[in-house]
DNA sequence: GTGTGAAGTAAACGGTGTCAACATTTATTT
DNA sequence: AAATAAATGTTGACACCGTTTACTTCACAC
């Protein structure tokens, strides 16, 4: 499920007192994280910034991260269980649909999650998506943790088993979901024009478009 | 039309010898662009490197371009006009099709190039269509230019008039197909598991889907 | 031949990621 | 409570980067 720590859980944090600055700086690590995370361009951050901006020099931040990717990694990784925390808000996943009706408004919400992430937070939109974003990912071992991945899925079964589709969802049903979705968050993401208009018209618009194309085989 | 300039048009090159080293390196510049096209990591690639790794000092890069971002927007323009001339090369706009079969035909055609930009030429790929892609195409005005974009509505338009979609193309519709089909050669350059079957048979998938989406209205 | 201007070099500046050696503060053990 | 170990910081350096300024060299026009 991958914890996003909010209070890092591996140590630096006294028993007694909950936290806030433990002695020096009194859990650098996650005021790292914190400030890159509030950078426009996280790939493009500077490590040196980014610790003398905490009151810090630089070489600390080698105390807490492998490396400035190992930093970008784990901010990734952070990133990820975002968009994961909205897909988990989009719809219960252990409840089944109760009719066509619903079971599409819930991948219109998928649709809508995935594209609303891509809005509200552009940094981590590129860093997670971006050219390299696809090596922090396979570096992090977040392609094999399938629950993300699993939402797609479910709704996509229960657009079938309340009869919204005919035929049972393949893998390859799945992908061009995914691939039209993504593309239309990357082409927004691209401040490409007609991508701009609202964000649930062009939800509504995609999800629609995808069962229509799933209603016949193949 | 955006020339790729072979032999560089602004000058450069001398009257009367054709080219090939003119006198210190003989151009340079287009040394460079073609170093830089050869680099796996274009974004990332350092100009120092490829200055001196073509036997000059690094300063001499600034005698063509006025920044390392300069370089990397001209880069992205010959991405850009490659990409072109792979639509160009997959049917020809002029003539329309002249039965339903055959504008299909040339839709999956379109598609297969867009997908096999993205296989061919990664660095490229990246380049043109990765976060800060997004600025070089908006500071290259390439967005301003149509003409590549024409392909698409082209094809769809050509797929009504054939009659293999009831309703006239809208900008809507463009927008969902190019989604689509960007989607689709995104995850397949993130390398997700589901998008690496052959790139025919991909083609003919999403391109099939998007067709089957278009033939009912919304 | 002599300039003139374009295309190269040399050396420096500030900035970057990173590392090794050292210092200090906290946690643990006796 | 004192001694020790471990974690967390600092200092200073290294190599590399993009970029600029001043200087040099070469090709061509007159």
């Amino acid at each position: 499920m991958l914890k996003e720590s909010p209070s890092p859980p591996t140590r630096a944090a006294p028993a007694k007192m909950p936290a806030a600055r433990g002695f020096h700086h009194g859990n650098l690590r996650q005021a790292l994280l914190d400030a890159a995370l509030g950078e426009p361009d996280i790939e493009g951050l500077s490590l040196r910034q980014l610790a003398t901006g905490l009151g810090v020099t630089p070489a600390a931040a080698y105390r807490h991260f492998a490396s400035r990717e190992d930093l970008l990694m784990e901010v990734a990784r952070i990133g990820f269980t975002r968009l994961e925390s909205r897909f988990a808000e989009a719809f219960d996943i252990s409840q089944p649909p109760v009719d066509a009706a619903q079971a599409q408004a819930r991948f219109q919400r998928l649709a809508r999650a995935y594209l609303q992430f891509a809005d509200d937070e552009p940094p981590l939109w590129r860093l997670i998506f971006g050219p390299q974003g696809a090596a922090y990912r396979a570096l992090a071992g977040l392609l094999d943790r399938r629950s993300s991945y699993d939402y797609l899925p479910a709704a996509l079964l229960g657009l079938h088993l309340t009869g919204a589709v005919p035929h049972a969802p393949t893998e390859s049903d799945a992908l061009f979901a995914w691939s039209a979705v993504h593309g239309a968050a990357s082409l927004r993401a691209g401040r490409v024009p007609g991508a701009l208009m609202p964000l649930d018209e062009l939800a509504r618009e995609v999800a629609t478009r995808i069962v229509q194309s799933l209603k016949s085989p193949l």
